[in-house]
DNA sequence: TACATTGCTGACCCGTCAGTCATTAAGTCG
DNA sequence: CGACTTAATGACTGACGGGTCAGCAATGTA
């Protein structure tokens, strides 16, 4: 009459312990968390964890890879398909990784490798590689895009890739650090738009005829 | 003849363990950090840490309130008695964070208070109220003076304040994390510099009897 | 030299947690 | 139902590291 005290059901387990794992890596960092945690989480104990992963740090592995392919490959199709101003696919570009990123779990995942990359160098690596290296060539290649049309003025494809979305980065950084220390008044579409209205702004080749030149006073 | 085994040096203690700690939180982290390493740099023995602190915690609390308070100072100061475009003063604040923290070991700090606050809400909040709190209002009220006299066009200080450093922190952040898996390609005067350049560009309100509107065509 | 003071040591204690494995019981088949 | 397979359990191990403290040795005093 009572129900079994626990089911078999092999298929649903590594899904259901790798969104365990995220939300506990991404609440209390790798080295924080305990797998037993994990495993509770998930409804099960802590031996079944190890049916399925063969160790905290392969499980890791499977949580970021599960987690962002899937991400890059939409941004690429963007940029790949966009017709128009650049301005607007980098409007684009933001909005869907806002979309598909800060508004999700994932979004926690920056902050945790940021933690984590130093002291296991390895999941750096596979991260540095398959998702940030990947990302940012996405962006470069939209940026350069708008250098060769013109519709932006002569600057570095390279750093403002990292500048479109660096803001951003660290938006979503600090929600999964300090936000819990101290509610944040920031209100993110407010303050995507605005990073996006200055950005845009600074990016664009002035209209012909007139030139304003901002320059560095600064040494060195 | 010999030297002897250690000496009586109750003065230089807790600066020699102040430094070996900040280095150490730096590299590894809080947790990841063990006392005994801390004392080994420090070249006296684990009791010792405990003479002269109560705690780990107290320790890495004192590592922080000894790095950054000085430097504060400075910037406020620097935004007191500024006389000129505020554009210069933005510059100067930049610069000054740069040489003050961006080329020092306390550039490792942010990246260790995003990692640890969540796991130690009373070093997070601590950090949030004696540091960044009085750093983002240092920023935000020199962004203010620029509103005020018509040098910028009418934006959000609050955000605009958050968009001067956050391509700076995040620089750091990433020096203390990722760069130990693949060295970066950036040079960080050049980025600081074209990061300056795109930002000014954005934020200075268009010369009169000219106006380009940059608008935004994302939904909501 | 004898004695007192105290900065410093390092072996030890004890809680924690990744990973193991003997055991249990859910599901399956005849 | 009984025999069998295997998903799942949870007590256990061993390593690790924060924190303690009894004792030692460097220094001061007479």
């Amino acid at each position: 009459m009572q129900a079994p005290r626990w089911e078999r059901r092999k298929d649903a387990r590594p899904a259901e312990l790798l969104a365990a794992a995220l939300e506990l890596f991404v609440e209390r960092g790798y080295a924080a968390t305990r797998l037993d945690d994990v495993a509770k989480r998930a409804g099960v104990s802590k031996g079944t964890v190890y049916l399925y992963f063969p160790s905290k740090e392969e499980l890791f592995k499977a949580v970021v890879r599960e987690g962002l392919v899937p991400l890059l490959e939409r941004g690429e199709k963007m940029v790949a398909e966009h017709r128009g101003s650049i301005a607007e696919l980098i409007r684009n570009l933001v909005q869907g990784w806002w979309e598909g990123v800060g508004l999700t779990p994932y979004a926690g995942l920056p902050k945790l490798m940021i933690s984590e990359c130093r002291n296991f160098p390895e999941l750096g690596k596979f991260y540095l590689d398959e998702v940030m290296a990947r990302g940012h060539k996405l962006v470069r290649k939209a940026v350069q895009r708008g250098l060769d049309s013109g519709e932006f003025r002569n600057l570095d494809p390279e750093y403002v890739a990292r500048l479109i979305f660096a803001p951003l980065v660290l938006m979503v950084v600090w929600r999964y650090s300090f936000d819990f220390c101290s509610a944040s008044k920031l209100e993110p579409d407010a303050y995507i738009q605005q990073h996006l209205d200055i950005l845009l702004q600074g990016l664009l080749a002035p209209a012909p005829g007139r030139l304003r030149a901002v320059r560095s006073t600064a040494k060195s």
